[in-house]
DNA sequence: ATTGCTGCAAAACGTTTGCACCTAT
DNA sequence: ATAGGTGCAAACGTTTTGCAGCAAT
């Protein structure tokens, strides 16, 4: 993803190619997605929009989200309790996330051989990688000082 | 978990250390999902087992895999399609999966620097490691050669 | 003018829950 | 006897779909 393009720009740019139309809402819904801070559901975000009084329906949000996965502005994450979450990937470094199963918190961390590795994998079984996930679940050793632990 | 006890008898001396009863049902659901061939559903191992005459509820199916899990029998999947899947642990070795988005095949692989590197992250942030989900995603480079891609 | 997109509501889907009855302890 | 498990159906939460009207092309 070119570092010095809006966001903006790469969406209408992705939108023409595919012979999407340009519209108000999809442009809304992507503002309030990298506005939006950390991991969220598609439900949480029209949440929030809905209370900053957007008149955007749930299924166009459904449907932006998924756009904006395909042209990387977003990916979209699965931290095991069968629920899509997502999380701007525009000016972040790639990440790999830890979920304590105690608390719920998510740790992000960068590890590079963790790329290095699928991308071997891909290779020696000759397949073309398209993305990869790799999620690590964990419990607080020390729950006392876990300041999540009560919060849940 | 001990390669020479039956998998029936590791199943009912986890029950007896947490005090949950010994039913016929949770065995008779222990035997279908040893005997499944591959990656199933909850909702997939309760019709087949069904269609065998089976008389158990979908209920005790969801309770009883869940239970299976915890004594790590079975493992849990997601494939990132919103849905649990589970596999035999039972006599096998540890491995990750690729999975086709083009064609929904789902290949096994194994590789020890993975399992290493998801301890050294534990180690450095300072958690207790319980489990990690390592998934790549492809697409077929030659969908012609791929025996799955016409099947969907 | 055409065709894709939107909002809304209903449906679909996997999963969880409530409850009366049953059964392992 | 009693506490936990079962089967069934209803409820739940997330996601998808159908459709009439709207708006980008």
């Amino acid at each position: 993803m070119p570092k010095n393009q809006k966001a903006s720009d790469i969406f209408r740019e992705f939108l023409r190619q595919g012979k999407n139309r340009i519209t108000p809402e999809r442009f809304e819904i992507l503002d309030a997605a990298l506005e939006f801070d950390g991991h969220f559901s598609t439900d949480e975000l029209f949440i929030s929009m809905k209370n900053n009084k957007s008149r955007v329906s749930r299924a166009t949000v459904y449907n932006t989200l998924e756009l904006l996965t395909q042209c990387n502005l977003l990916s979209q994450r699965n931290f095991g309790d069968n629920m899509n979450r997502y999380e701007s990937n525009y000016r972040r470094k790639f990440h790999d996330h830890l979920i304590c199963l105690d608390c719920g918190r998510i740790v992000e961390f960068t590890n590079d051989k963790v790329n290095n590795i699928q991308q071997e994998i891909c290779d020696a079984l000759g397949y073309e990688s398209s993305s990869y996930s790799f999620n690590i679940f964990v419990k607080c050793k020390n729950k006392k000082e876990c300041p999540y632990h009560s919060g849940k």
